[in-house]
DNA sequence: CAAAATACCTATTGACACAGTAGGTAAATG
DNA sequence: CATTTACCTACTGTGTCAATAGGTATTTTG
């Protein structure tokens, strides 16, 4: 399951691609148009700062703004930023304990493939595509 | 994220295929050899029995066993029946409420289209594929 | 310089699902 | 009749989700 973190970033993203024209977009504003909680959204955007996706400008005449193209940004890119986890199961996640079982696990493979495809489809779409 | 549900479900269809011979094979021995809690798995196979997916005899020399040969079990249909939601968003959900940004909501399509290649791979592939 | 507007940070909360545990009943066999 | 099995239902601790809440830091403007 994808959560509401990941998607409202989507249609942060969206939206601010939507309305920057040269300036900046206040959250604030996104939040009235997109019909979601500022407070909420104010904690899912850090990570997408922190990794240069968005620059966010403070004070008055602030907001944020799209650091590349829309067709720049790859979905999957902006989903495992935001969202916990994306991998099917936890024994594929990174730096997950070692499962005990993993010599005669029948079923990794199958898991490994279905992440493969999973992010494969994420990455082949652009935030273009959905605009 | 695909839960222990799901997951325990093929592993213990897994080990029926491997085991049934002509008998029956008891859930307690599949706990025993998977490392399972049998009384977690009392309560994820319903489902699988009441849509003829497996039977289940009671009684001494009882047990389950498959109505199918392996190849004829696409793991979509085992997972389908065993896991909440596998759908990677709610509004994608049979019955579930009408979403009422429906009609402006542009990114609808891209999880319908991420939901189609899920499904895809996981009926692809079949309980034979895992053995 | 003061006030307003913005991003940014951290704590708390209610509801719910997950992953079991527990204790039983019903049916079939030897 | 005793044992073995499937099957049924209730309960529980833990954690995540989806917010709400209250604050601080920074910048622009009047």
């Amino acid at each position: 399951m994808i959560s509401t973190r990941g998607r409202y970033a989507l249609r942060v993203m969206i939206d601010i691609a939507t309305n920057q024209g040269d300036g900046h977009v206040p959250m604030k504003d996104v939040a009235e148009r997109q019909g979601l909680s500022l407070k909420y959204l104010e904690q899912i955007l850090p990570p997408l700062t922190r990794r240069g996706l968005l620059i966010g400008i403070q004070g008055k005449g602030g907001g944020y703004r799209l650091t590349r193209d829309p067709k720049d940004y790859r979905i999957g890119e902006v989903l495992r930023l935001t969202e916990k986890d994306l991998e099917p199961v936890g024994c594929l996640k990174e730096g997950a304990p070692v499962c005990e079982r993993r010599n005669i696990c029948k079923t990794v493979d199958f898991w490994q493939g279905l992440n493969t495809v999973v992010n494969d489809y994420l990455d082949n779409h652009t935030l273009q595509d959905l605009m």
